[in-house]
RNA sequence: GGAUCGGUAGUUCAGUUGGUUAGAAUGCUGCCCUGUCACGGCAGAGGUCGCGGGUUCGAGUCCCGUCCGGUCCGCCA
């Protein structure tokens, strides 16, 4: 028997105990003939000490750090106890020892505090592993999937498994591809979700499908985005849209419980597409803070159900107002007094590449019920003092306004939104608000094609009582100037996306499941009956033999997981996560393949 | 495809206006130490300054190219 405790089990309770453990050397301490060896496993660190009599044995056999090693002795309490560590009231009085294994010195300290760079730690991400830290990472990611598992079963949903080798149909993200050794010249696709399996699943009768299950996109990389990452992938039979909010409600807020302990009693907001564009610049915003975007100028076309405030900054002639599409405004709190450094700060910032504004102008509401603003020469007190009205500001805030092209300012004012409330820690990462985001566009322009793409999937289904506006219109766009004329561009779309503090943490639909609106769809993103018949001819015949109404959603685990636990980056979520060029540093993965493979696929390689 | 930051000891980093023998901390090695737990003390080893080219009397430092890594934009139905 290797073992008979952890090194994270013993208590003062088994004071005196025999005992054998087993673990990896975290740190030697020598003192003269007496030495202390602090001895790890997954579930804690227990110290060990080597007395005289075992000085000469020690020295013959020295330890180093994260050697494995296997102790006989005592537990005795200790002369000098730990409160830092659980088991800090005792210690093991070492009888006998013996080393299981050496280890090279580790290139990096397996510390929580490690000294080990990002790098460095993916190529020797087995050494990683062992860190504290990480492992709660991982602790945490099984957390959440057996809670999701538990309550998905409750409900009486069933895990069914789909291939992962499948039909290349590159609708959206490119797919990996994987050439058939059987079947020359062809390749499957790895799924970049299993969206048609599930929904013939939904054919077939299978109700309430759950699967928590690996996706594959060939894009490019972020932080928060991985090559292969998972979903915990949803879709039921016989629903509304108002049926699956609820359920998948529960589901995160199931999830909170278990994993957080948080009650999350109250009814997760919810607001449409447009409303989350028109306040926040963004369709996932983090309402955790209470900043909204004062709109005081746009496109009439942008947001048609509302109506801007163009008139307080007109009249006046400033050019860069004027003539800009768009000009809107955010009022931050408290922050009336910044210095001319702090707003020319900011003014960099948002003149940076990649907010790409030529400038800011702000307005400083003091507290005495003055203004002081960059365009004091174009704008008077009242002027100023209109401007703070529509921008909900107080005396002692300070109101940031953005001017430009609709599209990019409108993002800008976004990003500067969660700069400032990061800046102003209005963003712990402890705080969790739940939103859902309804009524997508189901279509969007793609100027380059000339043509209309499914913003969320083609499966997605238009509101009920726009079907007939879908069906009875044509699709091509004539005048591509003026698209937005198009019927299509008003046609909401069925469906939801799940936002928590700012990130998207799912999204779904109802889906078509009538054969002649999904031809429609595809006619509608430019396939024709051939190419629908070869991409997508086994869901069209399936819709011919009895598909029910149903919806689902899917999950990002990896994302879910990372917000949990208080991180920005998915990667210390995924044991074996891949770098920013979606390489694996440790294999050293893609590699090339040999001579041999090749002539067995009978796929010669021709790079340029 | 693009922007931006970085690459100096095993590791994390500093390195001034281009100027003597490139430093610190930590780790590592050796010696000392009977109550440490970030142990302590003394001594020591350890460098192709990512790579290639250029400017210069002289380059870690300036210029060009390239490779690698981080972050972001595009992209991610």
């Amino acid at each position: 028997m290797y073992r008979t405790h952890t090194c994270g089990q013993l208590r003062l309770t088994d004071n005196n105990s025999t005992v054998t453990l087993a673990g990896w050397v975290q740190t030697v301490r020598k003192f003269g003939s007496i030495t202390f060896v602090d001895l790890r496993d997954r579930y804690g660190i227990t110290q060990l000490l080597f007395s005289e009599a075992l000085n000469t044995e020690l020295e013959a056999n020295p330890l180093g750090r994260e050697f494995v090693l296997q102790v006989n002795g005592t537990v005795n309490e200790r002369s000098s106890k730990n409160a830092n560590i659980p088991t800090g009231d005792i210690e093991i009085n070492v009888a006998s020892f013996k080393i299981l294994n050496k280890s090279a010195v580790p290139p990096f300290s397996i510390q929580d505090d490690t000294d080990g760079g990002d790098e460095l730690r993916m190529k020797y991400r087995f050494l990683d592993l062992r860190r504290n830290i990480v492992k709660k990472n991982l602790e945490l990611r099984y957390a959440v999937g057996r809670s999701a598992r538990n309550y998905l079963h409750e409900n009486n949903f069933l895990d069914i498994e789909t291939p992962f080798l499948i039909k290349s149909t590159p609708e959206g993200a490119r797919d990996f591809v994987v050439p058939s050794r059987m079947n020359s010249g062809q390749f499957y696709a790895l799924p970049q979700s299993p969206q048609t399996f599930k929904q013939l699943l939904m054919v077939s009768g299978y109700d309430r499908y759950y699967q928590i299950v690996k996706c594959f996109r060939d894009e490019d990389l972020r932080a928060d985005r991985q090559p292969e990452f998972t979903q915990i992938d949803c879709e039921m039979c016989f629903v509304e849209q108002e049926d699956i909010l609820q359920m998948f409600e529960g589901l995160v807020k199931r999830i909170f419980k278990d994993v957080k302990n948080i009650d999350y009693t109250e009814t997760v907001q919810r607001i449409t597409w447009e409303e989350a564009m028109w306040n926040y610049g963004n369709d996932k915003p983090d309402i955790r803070f209470d900043i909204k975007i004062c709109n005081l100028k746009f496109p009439a076309h942008t947001f048609p159900t509302k109506e801007n405030q163009a008139a307080i900054i007109n009249g006046v002639s400033f050019g860069v107002f004027d003539d800009a599409e768009t000009v809107v405004a955010i009022s931050i709190p408290g922050c009336s007094e910044y210095t001319r450094k702090q707003t020319d700060e900011l003014t960099e910032w948002v003149k940076r590449p990649q907010i790409g504004m030529k400038g800011l102008v702000f307005i400083k509401c003091n507290t005495d019920g003055t203004f002081k603003s960059s365009v004091d020469k174009f704008y008077n007190e009242e002027k100023l003092s209109a401007i703070a009205t529509a921008a909900h500001a107080k005396p002692g805030d300070l109101i940031l306004i953005l001017a430009g092209a609709e599209e990019r300012t409108r993002k800008a004012i976004s990003d500067l939104r969660m700069y400032m409330a990061d800046k102003l820690g209005m963003r712990k990462p402890t705080d969790f608000k739940l939103l859902w985001v309804l009524d997508f566009p189901l279509f969007e322009y793609d100027e380059e094609g000339n043509r209309w793409v499914a913003r969320h999937h083609p499966f997605t289904s238009p509101k009920p009582n726009q079907i007939a506006e879908m069906i009875n219109n044509n699709p091509v766009i004539e005048n591509a100037a003026e698209y937005l004329k198009h019927p299509y561009a008003n046609i909401k779309a069925n469906a939801y996306d799940m936002v928590l503090n700012g990130n998207e943490i799912g999204g779904g639909s109802i889906r078509i499941f009538q054969r002649e609106l999904q031809e429609k769809m595809f006619a509608a993103l430019g396939m024709d009956a051939e190419e629908q018949h070869h991409k997508f001819g086994f869901l069209l015949g399936a819709f011919e033999y009895g598909a029910p109404p149903h919806g689902g959603i899917a999950f990002g685990f990896d994302r879910l997981c990372s917000i949990l636990g208080g991180s920005e980056s998915i990667r210390d979520f995924i044991a074996f996560p891949k770098n920013n060029s979606g390489r694996d540093v440790m294999i050293d993965a893609p590699s090339t393949i040999d001579a041999k493979q090749f002539e067995e696929l009978q796929i010669k390689l021709d790079l340029k």
